[in-house]
DNA sequence: TTGTAAGCGTTATCAA
DNA sequence: TTGATAACGCTTACAA
């Protein structure tokens, strides 16, 4: 039988009221009933139920991590990094994969959430956000008093990239991009567009691919490549994934990377400096550490919704000349 | 203001009990009643709050997953898997990666749970399981006729892996293991000592080097073996992570593999295939959607505690000659 | 078809 | 130093 606050109380032969004294450490007991309790705690198996807890107290010390993108698994460093901070500051971390997972954001079943999955839409963070419920979005910027925004900044280096493969004497240009929707997109491609037009590049939207950020549409979008008549001297993709799946078409096509075409990613994903991939890495364990920092402090009293734009940095790898 | 089912109530002019009976799809109210409720609901932006509910039901329709190991990236496959059965079964999945997530097993915050971590040790899952909590525990067997065991079959691939080195004349054989602890390891272990064996190729002792299944522990291996005077021909490794380190300091050292030595691992991690490294595939998505299978088929009635064995498969590339 | 009232397991307030 | 009691938000008999 489940056994409760009171049933301890009951073989210790006081009130529940000193239990729950003695299990959240009051100092208003005395050293003797304070052992009693705790044997009888151990003997009979007892463990406080959460959901009366907080019921009663509107909070968890938990934070709620949400994403859903299993196709990039260099999140989980994501995970890591809040995990990290989450646990030496005295936090759970819940990781929720789910649509719903709305319900354990209200309800105090956590004190606050760190979201990445595009599924949670800005309509459902407004709505939960203007209860009091801290919020910390990542890679998208919410214009919202009560939502704090954590960017990559995709500009800056994308441009460092351009500029360098400019430099290095590259004249034609291919971009594949991902879901056009997105943010990180729009910026990554941005810069592409810009640095050409800078250095009066001509592009022609001929060579735009578009993609989802996985790896099988690079691949499909390289087999386009491989049947017009003239290849690009690079191919800029939006992600590693799309950038590793289009090296595959060439590897099994027998076009040299970089001698035939060279190839950029972003991402910096596990295969990236293994395959040799010139890239763009994403601290992510530090973006983890950071929402949850952020997070944290939100939930502890302070009032931060200003957006923060988080650097990354461009690695040359073997993928270009 | 916090909303509750009572202020629906209150501005709907009804009782609590008819709010809880639509909002629970319950047939015995008036189609009218029932609109106006939910029309409140929504301009109130009121969310049932889940603690009030599992305490008064006991049941959240939400399991949880259970691991801490972020070194092991194709982990998230199994999430992946058990995120795919429950979500299309009605349950939630959450992720917890803290050493104290007993409290969201017990208390009816989750009705199941799946435990990776060793960090949860058999005596816990002991003292949890026997309150009639379901309990499906990954990579160890338990006797314990409450708590089903799902593990990866580790004795029949590798030995079948051995045999296939050995029929290809390597004669001298090192062996890189994991945590000594682990069951994982020893059955490893045993199946590379028992065909070695069988085959009565002698092995000593002093080519046995112990790691953590951490990448780093087999650049240190590596390391010791680069200094002795004669190296093996090929080095089995416990994992994949630790032959990728052992890996790592050949190419820095200009060994070949595999023409100088060769190298096999355990796993298929991300990175094995685009290394070309020998390995065992562990079916990841497939265990995690049978662990979810199972521990929902057990909150839902059926006791079923017999272990489990999942085959796993060699992947023989190009780390062997 | 709707309402009343009890209770789930805690904690907080206040009085003893 | 301890205990009685109300309250947290919800569901569920049962009564109306």
């Amino acid at each position: 039988m489940k056994v409760g606050i009171k049933d301890i109380a009951k073989a210790a032969g006081v009130s529940k009221s000193t239990v729950s004294n003695v299990l959240n450490g009051k100092s208003n007991v005395s050293a003797a009933t304070k052992e009693r309790i705790f044997e009888l705690c151990q003997s009979y198996n007892y463990f406080p139920n959460a959901s009366g807890r907080s019921l009663k107290t509107s909070q968890s010390k938990a934070i709620l991590f949400n994403f859903s993108d299993f196709d990039r698994s260099f999140y989980l460093k994501i995970v890591e990094g809040i995990n990290d901070y989450a646990e030496s500051n005295g936090y759970d971390l819940i990781v929720c994969t789910s649509k719903s997972c709305e319900k354990y954001m209200r309800n105090s079943m956590t004190d606050g959430s760190i979201i990445l999955d595009l599924r949670m839409t800005n309509d459902i963070l407004a709505r939960v956000a203007c209860e009091g419920y801290p919020i910390v979005v990542l890679d998208r910027v919410l214009d919202n008093p009560y939502i704090k925004s954590i960017v990559v900044d995709n500009y800056e280096p994308m441009t460092a990239l351009m500029r360098m493969l400019v430099d290095k004497g590259y004249k034609s240009y291919a971009f594949l991009g991902g879901p056009e929707s997105t943010e990180d997109n729009q910026e990554r491609y941005k810069a592409f567009v810009d640095v050409l037009a800078e250095r009066q590049i001509p592009f022609s939207k001929q060579n735009y691919f578009s993609g989802d950020y996985r790896e099988k549409s690079g691949y499909k979008a390289a087999k386009i490549i491989m049947l017009s008549s003239e290849k690009p001297d690079v191919l800029v993709c939006a992600n590693d994934n799309m950038a590793l799946g289009a090296m595959r078409v060439f590897r099994e096509a027998g076009v040299r990377v970089p001698e035939d075409i060279a190839v950029t990613g972003f991402d910096d994903c596990e295969l990236a400096r293994p395959m040799g991939l010139t890239t763009v890495a994403i601290p992510n364990f530090e973006r983890g550490y950071l929402a949850a920092r952020h997070l944290i402090e939100n939930i502890e009293g302070t009032t931060n919704a200003e957006a923060l734009k988080i650097k990354a940095e461009v690695k040359i790898r073997k993928t270009v000349r």
